[in-house]
DNA sequence: CAAGCAGAGGAATGCGCATTCCTGCAGGGC
DNA sequence: GCCCTGCAGGAATGCGCATTCCTCTGCTTG
């Protein structure tokens, strides 16, 4: 039992050899087993495994039992705030639960999502996690949920953030309701006439976020002036041009929605740019809270969205037992007034 | 050869048979090899594959072939923009290597480190990438030397991002470098007296920073006060209190560098709750240029570091031959300079 | 005291695939 | 016309492990 490292790797059968058992009882005193060992067996296998160093290729094991505990999980791009969070808190829940995470982004290319998912059905993933947001695409969509099927008929779990198209579990943001009650917020403030910045039109989330946003403002008998709403990239880059060409046309919108939080902060540093006070000169809002945004000047008004929850919703979903309809869990997100969008009363003609 | 999906999953022999061919002819039309096979006979199998969605057990392969084509990246939390950015950098690079990158977090407990590169020596990873920063506890640096070594026994390849202690392939941020650059700068605009922002004494990234900024300070005739030096966390709320112990201290220092972007984001949060103007009542600068923070008003003064560099730097390294000394990336940072640290004119006594 | 039974260790099997080895066949040289 | 060579398909093997099935031991029961 002495402390020798072979170059190669060390198998269970050197562990069993070492401790002087067969395999299967070393396999049995490792794993444990619906048979019991004798404590000193175990002991002695215990022992050898950790002179040796021994780890089990998880490989054989995965296909011994014919599963594994891997998790897949695809989005657009870590290094964007909104979804770095939702995967750490999907990674977070997956450690709990002893899953191990393998990531992938698209990077933009929704359509590397179908490579990315055949790739984890030949890893034989337990479950799949997709939260790139939905394109309007309907080929793309078809074929996508036709790779989802396929991986669930070879026994796999697969959740959605954020989609409404693919009929499986899903974490539903209610991006429209939120966008809504921001809008209505916003009215409340004063505010009736709204610029929208409405990143890409081909996003799902983008535009309920733009549609929910209007139809708040039209509820609370604001407008929003067509030539108003800009697309654009989903980015800060997105929101910095989409609020200059809103300010080359010009335009008489108090209020700016950027439909997310990073393009509001592009849009700001337009204005800024542009020499508009801020908040004074013109009010933005955004959408997510984004955490490492919550200190920019004036303090972003948005809708918080409870990122890690979505990641650890859909892992909670993928853990379970399938049920026969999809699973919806709805996360509502929460109107957050803050400094950039201050209450609006010496520009609006006096009344009464 | 038609559409019938078997709920089970599809095997190579099942394709095999659907072509009419042996099992090994059709492994060697799917993957090649160095042995040939008649056209149409790839052909069939290729149609066979097709139709019958036919996707390869990569734990199967992994074992027949004795390796695997994943990449483990361990690092502290994805939610942090500093990780995600290299995160990012990493995975970019091993898609373009056909490679599959599983992801773990410690979120700040750094002896988990152990048990993932256990784990992912049972996964046969082909290499593991360490991005944590290391902490100074012998005993850990010890041990986690010893599962590399381990990891590297078992024919696997291990790089870290910045680290100095263990004998691995590194890409090394020249922190030192870098923050006396910055210090240097700060002198040329004037500043002469400063404060420190230290971070987690224990984290060498933090400190490497912090001694750098010193030296730099001194070699330019200026002056670090040790009760300007405060520790705390190495996060955007440890930034915060920093600050606020550093004005409950009282401090004489004109410029604050905080070891890190997100830690100077809260410093700024604090110097404005306490309702010092900025950038005029103090400087502030931090390190990394943090791709989300750029658009924070004071623009904060930084060092701007490649992230994804770093991370694509790793991966590169890692798919290398392993050289006979360990390889080291060395990686500068450049000094940005912003509004977040004017030139100091008026407070400096007038001499001469 | 013999038969029956439970409990636990060990041999053997198979997971899905790459790969080696074997075999049959066609073509070329003498 | 025969043998040798080269080529390509197929059978067989083994990767490392969990698990099933078999066997042996030691006990209880009639």
């Amino acid at each position: 039992m002495s402390e020798r490292v072979s170059s190669a790797s060390v198998t269970l059968l050197d562990v069993a050899k070492a401790a002087g058992v067969s395999l299967a009882t070393a396999s049995r005193a490792l794993n444990g087993s619906t048979r019991r060992v004798r404590p000193d067996l175990q002991e002695r296998v215990l022992a050898a495994a950790e002179a040796l160093h021994y780890s089990a290729n998880a490989q054989a094991q995965a296909m011994a039992r014919g599963r594994t505990n891997i998790v897949g999980l695809v989005l657009s791009d870590v290094a964007d705030p909104y979804f770095s969070s939702i995967a750490a808190g999907a990674i977070r829940a997956a450690e709990e639960e002893q899953l191990v995470v393998t990531m992938a982004c698209t990077f933009g290319r929704e359509e590397r999502e179908l490579e990315y998912l055949a790739a984890l059905r030949g890893q034989r993933a337990r479950a799949v996690i997709i939260v790139g947001s939905r394109v309007q695409d309907r080929g793309l969509i078809d074929r996508l949920g036709a790779e989802v099927r396929a991986f669930e008929q070879a026994g796999g779990r697969v959740a959605f953030v954020s989609q409404r198209k693919i009929p499986a579990d899903t974490v539903v943001v209610e991006n429209r309701g939120g966008a809504r009650a921001l809008a209505d917020a916003l009215c409340g403030l004063g505010h009736r006439r709204f610029a929208v910045l409405a990143g890409r039109s081909d996003l799902l989330t983008a535009r309920d976020r733009s549609a929910g946003f209007r139809e708040g403002v039209l509820r609370a008998a604001g407008s929003v002036d067509p030539d108003d709403v800009v697309y654009g990239g989903f980015t800060r880059d997105g929101g910095y041009a989409a609020m200059n060409e809103l300010l080359d046309r010009g335009t008489d919108a108090t209020c700016v929605f950027a439909v997310n939080d990073v393009m509001a902060v592009g849009a700001m540093a337009a204005l800024r740019d542009r020499g508009v006070p801020l908040p004074s000169g013109m009010a933005v809002a955004g959408f997510d809270d984004i955490a490492t945004l919550r200190d920019v000047t004036p303090a972003l008004t948005t809708v918080r969205l409870p990122l890690e929850e979505l990641g650890a919703g859909a892992l909670a979903m993928v853990v379970q037992e399938p049920a026969e309809q999809p699973r919806v869990r709805r996360v509502r997100g929460e109107v957050v007034l803050r400094e950039s969008t201050p209450p609006l009363v010496q520009r609006e003609p006096a009344r009464a």
